[in-house]
RNA sequence: GCCACCGUAGCUCAGUCGGUAGAGCGGCUGACUUGUAAUCAGCAGGUCGGGGGUCCAAUUCCCUCCGGUGGCUCCA
């Protein structure tokens, strides 16, 4: 089963390790503070004969259960050589990636307490000092050992919940729960491909999907081999179009009531409101060290803006209130494997907002708009209905008083969606939906997603004042209402393909394309006179340029057509004289004679409602860097 | 993370059963002056991913490291 989390899941790293060393005598003394504040100690040293000494390893993660298995390892040493004393002496450098000062004294108290209760007599050196120290090794075969306890991935709590929570897949179509074998999927076949995807796994494909050649060839993008995987280079062309596609979110969001704010990439691992977040949905994360100190880099926008919410005062009259910000970058350290193309990358762009709103039909309420404010969203990117796959997700007590509005969403849509129905609540929310697109190698990949959390704003303490001057935890909305930027482009670019085996030539929508319109002067002589109606075009907004390389005519054609350029005009004396354009246009695919008043009339007429951006390159091909 | 494959010119790739390399595209120069998807000719580009080993000789064989890609697992 998979499941579909706003916050993807990571995995507790457990793996406590220790050094053992069978001692004649250990004698240590404590130095200075190593931490603000370190264990309480009042000896300045000690000694200690004929004991197994232990150095002991905390790592990032690690939580009492590693203790009590660490416990078992030590004691079966100690049994082996026969020690009945036992040092547990904290040693930071066996680990690269060691716990907060917090987890590990709480880790190493349990670590003594644990053989204590087995009788042992143990001796616990303290941890935060810098201490020096003399041993006496034995040197029999068993006096040097290291162990790594665990070492396997542990199941966070969530994950192991899964698997005690009943849930189940169903196929809803005019208000009719159907099973999935028993669902007739003709007519709706991409929603099979999803389904298949989400419930029995992936396919084996060996072919790259074909975003990734158009994502190159069309100077968008491209793998950058001087950063980690998934982090991608965009050029010119690839860097306007994601511009353009982030001003369009954001002047949406924006105009639907939401206030544009700005937070941290990075955080602390051991701030108290983070801890409990991050212990409920560990994540893959990028670590980043100041100094001594760790941060994890975020992975959405949710920390900044609850810790802003924490500190605000909202009461119920302004209710709902939208905070977003789009998040240049989400990190999210995804396994080597599974970064392919624009698909999924370590550093992405995500446009995240999160609705403050006072009860559940406040709730619903804006659920549904942003329902359909998604949808919009996606169809300015080409993105139709019939483009991706509805998914939406509940609990069976939210569907038990919500059954209608749950047939309004499917009715909106018009077609069959898959729906996950939980037995009980499971993460943080009771609702989600996403808007699935899949792709060309029957791949499926998030865009659009809304989902009523129920939980943190009392994790976070964020509260809103109601009409009686008391506290209360509003619902939260997670909302993306296009899903990662990157993976927006993938989209157009997969759907570019499937036009394209139909037998439609691969496009853009005209207020992505990087030019607009490319001017071809039938000659040299025919520059200066094409300047001229470049000049007439470029005042109107449009994205205009001049292939003025002295190459044939053909090859600039084509050229301009392997671009993907919506409009070509080829400028020659006829033109010059009559100021009739012939116009190649590529979304009709047809050659249109109309003049250059109508043309550009035309053209601004499609681009309304849209941002605009200049090229971004030399308007005079010949003047170009080529990237790819 | 595991498994597999790949790394040769700016790009895409060929090749050397071990004797330091080729093509197309792109670039540059010249000719051509062109009416809707590749005009012709010439020229210049490479420590064959890094390190180590075997060998008279390694880009080629072996080991190792690094990087990339695909699959699995997982997820936005």
């Amino acid at each position: 089963m998979k499941i579909f989390l706003y916050a993807s899941c990571f995995f507790f790293l457990i793996k406590m390790r220790i050094l053992f060393i069978h001692s004649d005598f250990i004698e240590y003394s404590v130095k200075e503070k190593a931490l603000e504040n370190p264990e309480p100690y009042d000896k300045k040293s000690e000694r200690i004969e004929e004991a197994l000494v232990a150095f002991v390893s905390v790592e990032n993660k690690d939580n009492e259960n590693v203790a009590i298995k660490g416990a078992k390892e030590i004691a079966d040493v100690a049994d082996k050589i026969n020690a009945k004393k036992i040092v547990v002496y904290p040693y930071a450098h066996l680990s690269p990636s060691l716990a907060g000062p917090s987890t590990a004294i709480q880790v190493l108290e349990k670590l003594r307490n644990e053989l204590s209760n087995m009788g042992y007599d143990v001796t616990k050196v303290p941890f935060g000092w810098y201490k020096s120290f003399t041993i006496s090794c034995k040197g029999h075969p068993l006096s040097e050992l290291s162990k790594q306890i665990g070492g396997e991935e542990e199941e966070p709590e969530a994950l192991r919940k899964e698997n005690t929570i009943k849930t189940y897949f169903k196929i809803l179509y005019n208000k009719k729960f159907y099973d999935i074998n028993e669902f007739d999927f003709s007519g709706h076949e991409k929603l099979k491909e999803f389904v298949d995807y989400e419930i029995s796994g992936t396919r084996a494909v060996q072919e790259i999907p074909p975003h990734v050649k158009y994502m190159k060839s069309l100077e968008i993008a491209d793998y950058e081999e001087g950063s980690d995987s998934g982090n991608m280079r965009f050029y010119p062309k690839g860097k306007l179009i994601k511009s353009l596609i982030e001003s369009h979110i954001t002047n949406t969001v924006m105009n639907y009531g939401a206030m544009e704010v700005e937070t941290p990439v990075m955080y602390d691992y051991e701030h108290p409101a983070l801890k409990s977040y991050l212990q409920r949905f560990p994540a893959r994360q990028y670590t980043v060290l100041s100094g001594e100190d760790r941060y994890f880099l975020r992975f959405s926008a949710c920390f900044g803006q609850f810790l802003i919410a924490k500190d605000s005062l909202m009461t119920y009259k302004q209710l709902p209130v939208k905070l977003y910000e789009l998040t240049r970058y989400s990190f999210r350290r995804e396994k080597h494997g599974e970064l392919v193309g624009l698909r999924r990358l370590r550093a992405f762009t995500m446009p995240d907002m999160h609705t403050f709103t006072m009860n559940i039909d406040q709730a619903k309420e804006e659920f549904m708009r942003q329902y359909k404010l998604s949808i919009s969203v996606l169809k300015d990117f080409g993105l139709d209905l019939k483009d991706y796959e509805v998914a939406i997700r509940f609990t069976k007590e939210f569907f038990d008083n919500n059954s209608e509005f749950i047939f309004q969403l499917e009715e909106i849509v018009n077609k069959p969606v898959l729906i996950q129905i939980w037995e009980e609540k499971f993460f943080y929310f009771v609702l989600k939906f996403e808007f699935n697109f899949v792709d060309n190698v029957h791949k499926a990949a998030a865009l659009s997603t809304v989902q009523i959390d129920v939980d943190n704003a009392d994790r976070f303490s964020i509260n809103y004042i109601d009409e009686k001057g008391e506290k209360k935890h509003p619902l939260i909305l997670h909302c993306s209402p296009s899903g990662a930027v990157e993976r927006v482009i993938y989209a157009m670019l997969e759907k570019a393909e499937m036009q394209k085996k139909n037998g439609i030539k691969p496009s853009l929508p005209l207020w992505l394309s990087p030019t607009m319109v490319r001017i071809i002067p039938l000659s040299e002589k025919h520059v200066q006179d094409s300047l001229r109606f470049l000049d007439e075009i470029k005042k109107e907004g449009i994205r205009v340029d001049i292939d003025d390389r002295e190459i044939t005519l053909s090859k600039k054609i084509r050229e301009a057509e392997t671009f993907w350029v919506p409009y070509i005009l080829v400028i020659g004396d006829k033109e010059i004289s009559s100021s009739t354009l012939t116009v190649r246009d590529r979304y009709s695919d047809k050659t249109n004679e109309i003049d250059l008043e109508n043309f550009i009339k035309m053209l601004k007429e499609k681009l309304r409602n849209y941002p605009y951006r200049p090229l971004n390159e030399s308007e005079r091909l010949s003047m170009r860097v080529k990237f790819s």
